[in-house]
DNA sequence: CGGTATCCGCTCTGATACTG
DNA sequence: CAGTATCAGAGCGGATACCG
């Protein structure tokens, strides 16, 4: 039996996935590209996305240093947000991604359809 | 207030991530970037997949269109699987965050580290 | 404003057993 | 060999309420 080579151990894309691969990560260090951000307007830009799953994400984020917390002891507070160096690293990544879906997403949506589809011809009528 | 401008409809890169981030959908890709490639051989390479997790990922790729899936009425059945010309189009994608990992976990396992010492100072002995 | 704490449903995931 | 079916647990993620 051949040995797995992609292991978590052994594959450092299998690493990095664990990292970026959630469901708000990616979307989150996409919303601090435009430079330093403050918490409630990161809100703002991410539909759907719930108090919990933001501060929870930027507080998994600044953990593996990718983002930076800064808070200005003012009344209401002010909490600001922006990416490191390390963070930044990431963008070419993400923007390959977006040219991706932009250039093939209508394509797997039809996919989806072909699929559906036949799978429905395929049931007793 | 703001418009969310990362939202489901409009943003092309939310939607690709849908595709792509969850636990195995990128693996198994990568499992096929070297050609076609039987279901089993796909299991031995990816550690700790299970079966069902590797037959619904296929079954998803497939219905997205970035995968083929080849049978041959033979017993034992043989059953071997390949990337469409589609699936190949995120190959450099997946190339591009296996160089980012291998350039920067350790930053980002160092930062881990850092952060979670940084935490344990800040609880009461 | 920018959190934290709690409750709770739901999906994802893995084990196990069975089939053609 | 390559699946399918079923079950059960863990964790994700949302709603709500409360705090500095």
């Amino acid at each position: 039996m051949r040995e797995p080579d992609i292991s978590i151990e052994e594959c450092s894309y299998r690493r990095a996935l664990e990292i970026v691969s959630n469901k708000w990560t990616a979307l989150v260090i996409y919303a601090l590209e435009g430079g330093t951000i403050r918490y409630g307007a990161i809100k703002s830009r991410i539909a759907d996305i719930s108090q919990k799953m933001l501060t929870q994400t930027l507080k998994q984020l600044e953990r593996d240093g990718l983002v930076v917390r800064k808070v200005t002891p003012v009344v209401p507070p002010a909490v600001e947000y922006a990416l490191t160096p390390l963070g930044t690293t990431l963008l070419p990544f993400l923007r390959l991604l977006k040219g991706w879906s932009a250039e093939h997403y209508a394509s797997v949506s039809n996919a989806r359809e072909a699929y559906d589809a036949a799978q429905k011809d395929a049931l007793p009528g």
